[in-house]
Formats: C-alpha cells, sequence, structure tokens
DNA sequence: ATGCCGGGCGAAGCCCGA
C-alpha cells in the first residue's frame, strides 16, 4: 500500500498539480494539507473520477486537511483532543481498510510557531502536547498506524541546508525539536530516516529568494510509523521533482510503500 | 534589514506562511 503526504498550498489553486501527480504516482492514500477550503468547497468530484474516497476537515482561507484513499475511510475522528477552544482544522484521522488489512491514517498540519516570541509559539508546542497524548492513545491500540503530515519541524541539522541560521526559528529551536524527540520515543519511527541516511533530502523550499534554485531546503514533512507499520515498511522517498512543475506547492510528496 | 514569492480575500492591499 503506498502511502502520501503532501502540502498542496491551497487544493483550489493546486487542482490540476495534485491531479496530475494522483495520475503518475498513484497512491492508494494520501494526507493532503493546507487546503484552504470549506468541506463544500473541496474538489471532492474529481478525485472520485480517479477512484478515490475523501474525507475532508476544511476551513475557510486557512489549513485544512484531507484524507483521500482508494478505499473505504471508516471511523474517521476531526478533532486532536485536549482543546476545546481550537478551532484551526490541523488534523483528520481515520482507518483505511483493504479486503484483507487495515490501517489508521493521520493527515496533521501542526502550526508554524512563528514568530516564537508571540502567542503563536506557545500554541504550536501545546498542539503538539496534544498530538503526543493522542498518539500515545493509538499506539495502545497496537495497530498499524501512519502520522503523516506537514510537522513544521525540522528533525536534525542535516535536514537543512544552513541549520546554524534556524537555531531561533520555530521549526528547528531545541525545545521544538524535543517535542518531536518525545514524539518518536513512544516507539514511532520516521519512515523517511528509516530508509535514508543522507543528509540534505528536503520536503519543503520556500518560494522566496530562489530558494529552490539553490536548493536551500527543509525536510519538515514527515511520516511516522506504529511498530506494526515500520515492520511492514517497504520503501520511503520525497518525490523533490515535483517541485520543479509549473505552479507547485512549496512542499513535495513524501510517501511509502506498506507491505500490507 | 525582515523583503524577496505566492495564496486568500475580494477587488487594493493587507494577512499569512516557513
Amino acid at each position: 500500500m503506498k502511502i502520501a503526504t503532501f502540502n498542496v498550498n491551497s487544493i483550489k489553486a493546486r487542482v490540476d498539480t495534485v491531479l496530475t501527480w494522483f495520475t503518475q504516482a498513484q497512491p492508494d492514500v494520501a494526507c493532503l494539507q493546507e487546503i484552504k477550503c470549506e468541506n463544500s468547497a473541496f474538489p471532492h468530484l474529481e478525485f472520485e473520477a480517479l477512484g478515490y474516497n475523501c474525507a475532508v476537515n476544511g476551513q475557510k482561507s486557512y489549513n485544512g486537511v484531507a484524507l483521500v484513499s482508494r478505499y473505504k475511510i471508516e471511523d474517521i475522528r476531526e478533532d486532536l483532543p485536549g482543546d476545546d477552544a481550537d478551532d484551526h482544522a490541523r488534523y483528520i484521522e481515520g482507518v483505511v481498510a483493504t479486503k484483507t488489512r487495515a490501517v489508521r491514517v493521520a493527515s496533521l498540519y501542526v502550526p508554524n510557531g512563528n514568530p516564537p516570541d508571540t502567542e503563536k509559539y506557545p500554541y504550536k508546542l501545546k498542539w503538539l502536547d496534544r498530538l503526543i497524548s493522542h498518539a500515545q492513545a493509538l499506539l495502545d491500540q497496537e495497530e498499524p498506524l501512519v502520522l503523516g503530515g506537514d510537522y513544521n519541524i525540522i528533525p536534525e541539522p542535516d535536514d537543512v541546508y544552513e541549520p546554524q541560521t534556524w537555531v531561533n526559528d520555530a521549526l528547528f529551536k531545541l525545545e521544538t525539536r524535543r517535542k518531536l524527540r518525545q514524539l518518536l520515543n513512544l516507539g514511532l519511527t520516521d519512515a523517511f530516516r528509516a530508509c535514508n541516511a543522507q543528509p540534505n533530502h528536503y520536503s519543503f523550499w520556500d518560494y522566496q529568494a530562489g530558494a529552490w534554485q539553490k536548493d536551500r531546503g527543509l525536510r519538515i514533512d514527515h511520516l511516522l510509523l506504529s511498530p506494526h507499520a515500520a515492520d511492514r515498511l517497504q520503501s520511503c522517498a520525497i518525490s523533490k521533482k515535483v517541485r520543479g512543475w509549473e505552479k507547485p506547492s512549496d512542499h513535495v510528496p513524501v510517501w511509502l510503500e506498506l507491505d500490507l
């Protein structure tokens, strides 16, 4: 089963690019982030025409996440427990069931958190604490689980072009990286790092200052696996070429193959 | 230096992202 995560930076602006990628890459399941539209404006028909089902947690203008799957999507949850006052659409999970096996998949969009001296940064840290708690609850079920999304966290210095310039940024501050470490320490596996040891593989390049042309990127889109999923991991890669297409998102798809 | 680009909204220019 091929499972991908892709921050599309507006599904309305990106629908042609995203459908082209679906046609070429043929994912079985995709976690989309930053769809930036309400559920009613999501291009359901276009995905259904390609043979996919959609589960959408949308929001006007900002955020918004979705699951797109060749298989049925069941047991859908759209809220990340722990803060009833949080109205950002940043989380959706569901169980994707084939005839023989099931895997729980989440699409998540972690708050950016910049600038760190504003309320945006504690919101990011609190959101990550909620994710850690919920991930523990999911892990307790001992199922195959994939937590895919835009984590807005650079895990290690090897995951950014010039680490020293990022040390005070909300994506790379030690306090931020410690949250990802806590998440991994629950027993989750970073699928890309399990398959690729090489430095300087990125999933995001800023639109500004020629970041793409200079390969000044960040690896911030991740697929984290429960032990039951990690045992079945076949491969994981980043579709870097998509960043060079016409009208690209600033993120590219990251995908894996599970032997399910 | 805190803009550069690109999207949303809505119809000009500000907000936001990473």
